[in-house]
DNA sequence: CGCGGCTTTGATGTTCATCAAGTAAAGTGG
DNA sequence: CCACTTTACTTGATGAACATCAAAGCCGCG
């Protein structure tokens, strides 16, 4: 694992406005730890003294709502800043956050991260944008995924975990209960629209492993479901 | 109608973190508009200009999906900023907004704020907080209305009106469909838990005057609906 | 080996959307 | 200002979609 912020692959995505000497300010005061699937990074209510920027893996966004249910908000792709919904307006985490794959997370003093904000007027600029953008993601999805119906939703998550894997066979980094936890459905049901899918012959599945037959037929039931 | 930012009672909420020559120079380019109850202040798709600021009165965020059917995405209070959702990250509006009681509104092209947020650190990271707090809301609120059955949903929506006018009587500015559309439920049934609501001695109502009775009940109803 | 969690299928029940139909209110044009 | 049309509001009846319940097989793990 590469360890060192100049040579970061993604590096130019977030900090390219930065000067040298800011970014070596930064990476001062940046550590970067791996959490292992299942492991929780953090949760709803504790302090928010960080800054956290995925860099690999996969995490879920979620919310534990009365007696043990879970209600997953959104899921974080590599690249993306997580918690950051928030850490600007609010002291205390409003969601929870675990791996859903064995994930590097660079952590960052929220204080080094504003301090920069205040100094650097092209990175605060491009940090409004890129957090924008994340908001509008998220609130869209949402908003997407309960205009559809049960089959639509479904189709929508495959079509998902595609786009996440840049391929139409995959393995699927979630149980069951899970998927019906991110699109607002019972595990059962989850279930039965999984099987009839497959008895359609649009999609393959086997235990976790998924297979994107008939792609088009997908993409028109997650649209018009 | 006031016209002078500087006596602007929303002044220092936003513009706090202006110097006297930052403030001068925005307020040239600074429009005030009306907008009579109804009015479409800006259509999902067009283009981005401006940096809308909402002065006085109440709007509506909503997405038109598929056949004629709206589906709102939010309540706009003053001070709130519209369609900051996306203004630093999209090109164009990703929601239609129009006035449900006639509002002021204040425009300030877009550039302008750019120039500010690059040029004053202190700015830029206050608006990265009040964006990321309205973000919060909404999405929250969204996430809390899917939980609800569709009592909890009119008890929410009710409660929300008496937070925004401060009192436990007052009169909708909205339609009983539009009051659907806020909480994902059809005009008829809104009508008729209105009517249960009413029967139950929690709310009166007639028309569009709502008078909350039992309020501890309501938000039961709410909290656990 | 047995326990608990995940997966699967079928049967049953509830909630809510849809349909239908009628009244009231509000805008429209002659 | 009145007939006319349209839009909002209201109630009841029906059906579809989905949640819940139940039961059984499977797998991993202590």
């Amino acid at each position: 694992m590469e360890n060192s912020c100049e040579l970061c692959i993604y590096r130019s995505y977030l900090f390219d406005n930065l000067n040298k000497k800011e970014f070596a300010n930064l990476t001062l005061t940046k550590t970067e730890l791996d959490f292992k699937k299942g492991e929780i990074i953090c949760r709803e209510g504790e302090k928010i003294l960080h800054f956290l920027y995925l860099k690999q893996g996969l995490l879920k966004i979620y919310k534990t709502v009365g007696n043990r249910r879970e209600q997953i908000v959104g899921i974080t792709k590599p690249k993306d800043f997580i918690g950051l919904l928030s850490s600007f307006s609010e002291k205390e985490h409003l969601y929870s956050i675990s791996a859903l794959e064995d994930s590097s997370i660079c952590i960052i003093e929220m204080e080094s991260i504003k301090r920069i904000v205040r100094e650097n007027g092209d990175f605060a600029l491009d940090l409004l944008g890129k957090m924008s953008k994340l908001n509008s993601q998220i609130l869209g999805s949402r908003l997407t995924i309960n205009l559809k119906n049960l089959r639509g939703r479904t189709a929508y998550i495959i079509l998902m975990f595609k786009d996440i894997y840049h391929s139409l066979k995959f393995e699927i980094p979630v149980s069951r209960k899970e998927i019906g936890e991110l699109i607002e459905m019972r595990t059962e049901n989850v279930i039965r629209i999984l099987s009839e899918l497959r008895k359609d012959k649009i999609i393959k599945i086997e235990g976790k492993s998924f297979e994107i037959i008939d792609l088009h037929r997908l993409e028109q039931i997650a649209e018009f479901g």
